[in-house]
DNA sequence: TCACTGTAATTTTTT
DNA sequence: ATTACAGTGA
């Protein structure tokens, strides 16, 4: 393709930016306006036009959905592949940095990736240990605060707690054993692959220019949602030379509560002085009402940079409101409404706030017959029978593994009991080391009874049994063996019956996933490993019910990046959207823009919902319609009855 | 090691 | 209403 058939398809704006001369460049991209298209293009332009390398050129995403979709979309546009591109997550390049150049990033070769379940895990764990008040210290809320203060490139020495801030004092004192457990056992979660990939180029200045010299051209994908490390790890990379080109909708910052930080995007034009800013404001997406009813609900929201999307699509018809009386009538409503609507199911989406909400949805397509889809629950690779068979193959390459051994030593069941792990957990205590280590030591020296010993040294011997035996082989057949000598086959069947049969059908599919993985990644010198990495980076589709062309429900976060023709945002309710923890600002700005992504999402229709009563909590409370709905002209809505 | 019982919480989740 | 979990007793 040469450049004219390449910017013949963009709109002035999107031409602008695509074929902007080198400087920072930053691209207000509004819902539709096409930003992904306007990205691609801007790469493909620079090659084209001999600019530069492939090899020079960076390209970050938030998702593996959106970083494959870019490169695929980069490759037809090139009509072959861009070769020594990298395009991926901020996570999936931070970890193949660290993986290159895992001493410098003082890191175990076989270091292994925490997802946040192993994370929580790991830090229950430590907690049960010491002696803190679970209240004030769950689990929960000390992810919490490790992983918001590794955004924002915080490590435990770097909080200093004031006098007598006995909560702070105490969170560190656990953020530093965490960070001593991760250290020991050789594993990193994904708030840590940004940090310490930040630390490895900010430590190593040759490092660092290398790649500097390497990723001239650095292209960010929803720039809205970047966290402060992920801003500074940028900055890093593009030192003084490297281009930046990022795209964002800072209407559609919808992650502020995962540490995504919007005032980036000034910060941007702060830090670096030749920033130009181009607008796509032409929508290619929605109906002239239900831009015009998105425009007006987003202009309520202060310190905006300010957009007004346009269209040159007709009015079509009014954003239709149903006042239900009860959630189950709310549900009868959109579930006969879709049963008269003649186009593809899949094109019509129910979109909620909270994923309680789906249930009823659930029960009233189902009493009308028909299929649906719901995004969200359990991914592949998060699945108890997949992450238990994950955790023999974690301890199979790296034995310090803590969080795997205590996840299978006694899974399947072989008599080896929490006292016995307690002596194991005292020795690590006192002596360092790990479960592993210790278990040998213990072993050693005959610290246990007969028979916890005989069975601790079964699972020794397992272990080392099964390392000696899949060796060599193949990765599928690995995955094949573990499954079959750990026992974990005939484990799964002592439950429920169809438990059993989903469980092991996820086994097989996962040697059928490995099976593939072999053949996709032909160069990799340490399948396994990579495979684990895999795993745990991009844990897989989120569970469908089916494939066929059926009824999409989510919840609005899960909806960002879709698009519908017939969209139904329902419990528009005060005290569930706007949620009731989030009534004052800022968090009710975002909540607004949640319900601004909402609405942007439809084509054609939109139906608003909201019900005069709902069932919460065992409770029936009366509700009152959100105030997103009276942030809409009247003019745009028509109230509709079945 | 299990089954039962009381208690508390219940927003969103790219990696 | 539902679920998850810690504590308790057999």
């Amino acid at each position: 393709m040469n450049s004219s058939n390449l910017l013949d398809t963009l709109n002035n704006p999107q031409r602008e930016a695509v074929t902007a001369p080198l400087e920072h460049i930053l691209v207000l991209a509004g819902a539709g306006s096409g930003k992904t298209r306007c990205l691609t293009h801007r790469i493909v332009w620079l090659l084209e036009m001999d600019k530069t390398h492939s090899y020079n050129i960076l390209a970050v995403t938030f998702t593996n959905k959106a970083a494959i979709e870019m490169r695929s979309r980069i490759d037809t546009l090139l009509q072959k592949p861009a070769k020594g591109l990298w395009a991926g997550t901020f996570h999936g390049i931070a970890h193949r940095l660290l993986r290159f150049h895992w001493q410098d990033a003082n890191l175990p070769q076989a270091f292994q990736i925490l997802d946040s379940d192993d994370q929580r895990r790991t830090l229950k764990r430590l907690l049960k240990a010491s002696r803190f008040d679970e209240k004030m210290f769950s689990p929960k809320k000390v992810q919490n605060f490790i992983n918001s203060s590794k955004d924002e490139g915080l490590r435990a020495k770097d909080i200093i707690a004031d006098e007598g801030d006995g909560w702070l004092t105490s969170m560190l004192e656990i953020y530093h054993a965490y960070e001593e457990i991760c250290l020991r056992t050789g594993v990193v979660d994904f708030a840590e692959l940004l940090l310490l990939c930040y630390e490895l180029l900010r430590d190593h200045p040759p490092l660092l220019e290398h790649y500097q010299q390497r990723f001239q051209y650095i292209h960010v994908d929803e720039f809205q949602d970047t966290n402060t490390i992920q801003y500074k790890w940028l900055c890093l990379l593009a030192g003084t030379q490297g281009k930046l080109f990022v795209v964002f909708d800072d209407d559609q910052s919808v992650y502020a509560w995962r540490g995504a930080r919007v005032e980036n995007i000034q910060q941007i034009q702060t830090d670096f002085s030749d920033t130009r800013l181009v607008r796509l404001e032409q929508n290619y997406r929605s109906t002239g009402t239900i831009l015009a009813a998105a425009n007006a609900l987003i202009a309520h929201n202060k310190g905006r940079l300010g957009k007004k999307l346009w269209t040159q699509d007709k009015a079509g018809a009014p954003v239709a409101l149903y006042s239900a009386y009860t959630e189950v009538d709310e549900a009868k409503f959109v579930a006969e409404k879709i049963q008269a609507w003649q186009g593809k199911r899949r094109e019509v989406a129910i979109l909620y706030r909270t994923t309680a909400q789906s249930r009823q949805f659930e029960e009233a397509l189902l009493q009308n017959s028909m299929s649906y889809r719901i995004y969200g629950g359990l991914r592949f690779y998060e699945r108890l029978e997949i992450k238990d068979i994950l955790a023999y193959l974690r301890l199979l390459i790296h034995r310090d593994n803590d969080g795997a051994f205590e996840r299978i030593v006694n899974t399947p069941r072989r008599n080896i009991g929490n006292k016995t792990i307690d002596t194991l957990r005292d020795i690590v205590r006192s002596q360092g080391g790990s479960l592993w280590q210790a278990a040998r030591t213990v072993l050693d020296e005959k610290q246990l009874k007969a028979r916890a010993a005989n069975s601790l040294m079964a699972f020794l011997r397992l272990i080392e049994q099964m390392a000696a035996q899949i060796k060599d082989l193949p990765l599928h057949e690995k995955v094949e063996q573990v499954k079959i000598a750990t026992g974990l086959i005939i484990h799964y069947q002592k439950e429920r019956k169809e438990e059993v049969e989903r469980r092991l059908e996820n086994l097989e599919e996962l040697v059928n996933a490995a099976r593939q993985f072999e053949q996709f990644k032909r160069d990799e010198p340490n399948l396994l490993m990579a495979f684990l990495d895999h795993a745990a980076l991009e844990a897989g589709e989120r569970q469908g019910n089916s494939n066929e062309d059926c009824v999409q429900l989510m919840t609005l976060h899960a909806a960002k990046g879709l698009e519908f023709d017939n969209v139904f945002l329902c419990g528009l309710e005060e005290g569930l959207f706007p949620h009731q923890n989030s009534l004052d600002e800022p968090q009710l700005e975002e909540e607004r823009r949640l319900c601004y992504v909402g609405i942007t999402r439809a084509r054609k229709h939109l139906y608003l919902c909201h019900s005069k009563s709902r069932y919460r909590y065992g409770r029936r409370d009366s509700c009152t319609p959100s105030r997103f709905i009276g942030e809409i002209p009247p003019k745009f809505i028509r109230a509709v009855r079945l």
